[in-house]
DNA sequence: TCATTAATCGCAC
DNA sequence: GTGCGATTAATGA
């Protein structure tokens, strides 16, 4: 506990160095989707903001480790993220991708003692976090926060569940449409273009399938003139045909 | 520019 | 549908 209170204070002294490189205060973010934020008002009296630590990871950097132990709960607070498991034969199963104010990590905590899922910084990222001891103390003094939290918990079991469906039973061109679909709804567009740099590998990952199946239906989407490509960006052209394509077989997430 | 890495394609299973 | 290997394109030092 000693330490842990040490640690928590250089870690402070740090945050405060890095801070004039980027805002990490939550008065001035502007992720207005993340719990903190829209519950600020009640938050700021037990003083859960003040006890945040900062992180920031640069692109391909790795912050949770599979295996590794619990010990608190962390939000994006700029950059994107991929979490995932590591299947049979090292092959990588992304479960989601976690953009600006969303929380990673939630799965384990509580009751669970070690992560089952690891993360990586898509770009560079700044993170939010807050441990164990902090966070169950705001949840039990703040009724509201802790519904906001059981609404979010229950959404992603639901958005889960729809996903082992949705590989199970899709062909591999609707999973492909439907991971096209997904990363559109999250991460929207810029330029026309998917704003975000995922290789054909990590969509293969997401959408529970190979590297070069993804080729294969990307070039198949590209002769059809829905989707088009330059290099890694990927555009999409007619959203509604692919959108058609899922909903005809009644699997459309809205995840 | 050159070297490394990613994307693509063809082919066998 | 999957996996390997060769070729080509893109990226970055």
């Amino acid at each position: 506990m000693q330490l842990e209170t040490s640690i928590a204070r250089h870690k402070v002294l740090t945050t405060t160095r890095k801070s004039m490189l980027y805002n990490t205060s939550c008065d001035t973010c502007e992720n207005y989707n993340c719990l903190i934020k829209s519950n600020m008002s009640t938050l700021d009296d037990v003083g859960l903001i003040l006890k945040k630590n900062n992180l920031r990871c640069k692109k391909g950097q790795q912050f949770i480790i599979e295996g590794a132990p619990v010990n608190g709960l962390f939000f994006v607070l700029k950059g994107k993220v991929k979490v995932f498991r590591t299947g049979i034969n090292g092959r990588e199963q992304i479960v989601r991708f976690a953009r600006e104010g969303e929380i990673i990590g939630h799965r384990g905590f509580g009751t669970e003692e070690y992560y089952s899922i690891g993360a990586i910084a898509l770009e560079d990222t700044v993170l939010c976090y807050f441990s164990k001891h902090t966070l169950q103390e705001a949840l039990i003094n703040n009724p509201k926060f802790a519904y906001d939290l059981m609404l979010f918990y229950a959404n992603e079991l639901n958005k889960s569940e729809s996903k082992v469906k949705s590989i199970s039973q899709m062909t591999v061109r609707e999973r492909v449409i439907d991971t096209l679909l997904y990363i559109n709804r999250k991460f929207g567009t810029d330029k026309g273009f998917l704003d975000v740099n995922l290789s054909r590998k990590e969509y293969a990952d997401y959408a529970g399938t190979t590297e070069e199946q993804v080729i294969r239906v990307f070039s198949a989407l590209k002769k059809e003139k829905l989707i088009s490509a330059k290099g890694k960006k990927i555009g999409i052209n007619d959203i509604d045909l692919l959108k058609k394509e899922i909903s005809e077989h009644n699997f459309f997430l809205d995840s």
